[in-house]
DNA sequence: CACACAAACGAAAACGTTTTCGAATTACCG
DNA sequence: CGGTAATTCGAAAACGTTTTCGTTTGTGTG
């Protein structure tokens, strides 16, 4: 009932363990005869390599690690599939490990990673990630590395993102083109660079559009929570009875928002629109449906993989490899939430 | 620039390899001295032991494999969470592969396990899954083994469950207690055990209250869907215009009952009153707010590893180990879609 | 028949660790 | 001082594979 080995084979068949492993693999010097009987031998016995010897004398393991801030988010999860489903397409496995958006989880996990010597790794970073000492480890390690969506600028490494300022900027211009102009913005954390760009693509639109920037009508989420949405909700009715849009950093915000409004029967769109980022599946399902920007969370998984297994190619081959950065499409979706006003 | 080895360290403190590699590991039989030594050295080496080397000489990892049917799906990321946040406690990682609902898949991808030798596997069915070869193999091998939610009831592992016949019986003695008495079902795929089981409760709660089962009022999702709610509900109410509650699989397909009655213009619970499963977090921000059963998936997962790290355990100091069977706590969560009928 | 050459196989090292068991040294005690 | 016991160390095997480089045998050619 053990395993079989090499071994086993080799001396039920009076020939060498050279033999059967050339054998198995196909080489062009083992005789026809030989071949067929150990391969005929070794599915009688149920035989597979063991891993574990493969990975100690060839020095990979076929095995990527995986570094999300959460696992339970209608975007990450997207993205963990789509790398998931590639890296097994090209025989690789995925190792899932979630920061749950703390800088120290993420730097233990980085050094698992590193110690379980993974073939790669690909992160997005927690919201806290203000230091990089655990990243350029990575690099001084010459370990393949891919960022995507929340990324150290600086880091030289591949990476696949989203253009958030002019998305950001798309889905300010969308409320003032449909007639809305005292516009509040729930933002993300200071820190993460994907916040600041959306920030940055809001006050962008303002601009253009000659609306004066009021730094009062910005609200910055510490969590970016549901509960987050519905307390920035009633601050800014209280803060600005008259605002008359909102663009929050995700959709989950937008949606904290939308039910404290539906429950204080304040009217989406008519007295405030609201617009959300990622389209999360439920935008599409809520009263009223949630305009949002299409984020191709899947593809940026598949992507991230694409770029990873390129670096993990030439480092195997020890070609030089130049990290590349990808920028992926995004796009308004136009829902209830921010119906064009009547008076325009 | 090279990874340290023992080895290293050994020749630059001229000592042997066994005594480095005890001193690392505090074996009692090392001096306190050279103890030191080797300590400093290692850290100043940034010495890792190389786990390759290690799995092989102690025929672990550290990893287990999990498979699920999706992982975009409000349900199964959580348990994901659950099992990774627990595992990740324990030193142990978690290799995560997605089934999409198909046998064949399942099957290659517990193959893919057991070749990698992970020192245990998490399961849940695929819809699909209807044949246990692939488990009895893992079972065979003695790979410490646990399975949740959709499981196969024959096979001898360790189980983490809800009730699902209770569960299901209790929300749709709800929706009577709340004066709904023509109840359609849309129940999920026919295979599964836990569609067998809710439909069984369905019936349950039926007979205890005296209402003959019409199966003409059950309808059978494929691939439980957003989609098939919808189409469902439209169907329902060509096929008897006079129903006044749903119990669906799960709160997905609730999703898409309300999404289309909101559409047409049923008043949800007026006319007619919804029930999921699983209380997804977007339930809770529809309009209206949708009832629903809580299933404890977070702490699935975290059960799930547990049993599974006991097996391990066992299986490494070759002690017997006997499966178990852990069910979870559900309950029902009233909300706005099943609110007391007026008239009673 | 000698020689070259191809075909088929195997010995052995290497990957880096863990652990057993015996050897060497030191300390202790009567 | 002889002998025992404790302390400290290291040689070597083992885990199972891959791959290099010989060696042997057989085949064909001049």
């Amino acid at each position: 009932m053990k395993e079989a080995t090499l071994k086993e084979i080799a001396e039920k068949l009076g020939i060498s363990i050279t033999t059967v492993s050339k054998a198995l693999k196909d080489y062009p010097d083992v005789s026809l005869k030989t071949k067929e009987a150990v391969i005929s031998l070794a599915k009688e016995l149920n035989y597979s390599p063991n891993s574990f010897a493969v990975n100690l004398r060839t020095k990979e393991s076929k095995t990527i690690g995986l570094i999300i801030p959460e696992i339970v988010h209608h975007f990450f999860s997207n993205v963990i599939n789509g790398i998931v489903a590639e890296a097994e397409k090209n025989g690789y496995l995925v190792i899932i490990l979630q920061s749950n958006e703390s800088l120290e989880l993420e730097k233990k996990q980085v050094a698992l990673l590193i110690n379980k010597r993974v073939d790669g790794i690909i992160i997005s970073l927690s919201n806290e990630s203000n230091d990089d000492s655990h990243l350029m480890e990575i690099i001084a390690r010459k370990i393949p590395f891919v960022q995507f969506d929340k990324i150290a600028k600086l880091i030289h490494s591949s990476k696949v993102v989203i253009n958030d300022q002019i998305a950001a900027r798309n889905a300010v211009q969308h409320l003032i083109d449909n007639g809305y102009r005292k516009i509040a913005h729930i933002r993300g954390p200071l820190n993460p660079q994907n916040a600041i760009d959306r920030f940055i693509g809001y006050k962008k639109a303002l601009e253009i559009n000659n609306i004066p920037f009021d730094p009062s009508l910005v609200y910055t989420c510490e969590k970016v929570t549901f509960q987050e949405g519905i307390d920035f909700a009633k601050q800014i009715m209280a803060d600005h009875p008259d605002v008359d849009g909102i663009f929050a950093i995700t959709d989950l915000v937008a949606v904290g928002v939308l039910s404290y409004f539906n429950d204080i029967g304040i009217k989406i769109p008519e007295q405030v629109a609201v617009i959300g980022f990622s389209n999360w599946f439920m935008s599409q399902v809520l009263t009223p449906k949630l305009s949002t920007v299409d984020q191709p969370s899947h593809e940026m998984g598949v992507t991230s993989f694409k770029l990873l297994l390129e670096e993990m190619n030439c480092h195997k081959k020890e070609i030089p490899f130049s990290p590349r950065t990808i920028e992926l499409e995004t796009k308004v979706i136009a829902r209830e939430s921010t119906f064009k006003k009547n008076n325009i």
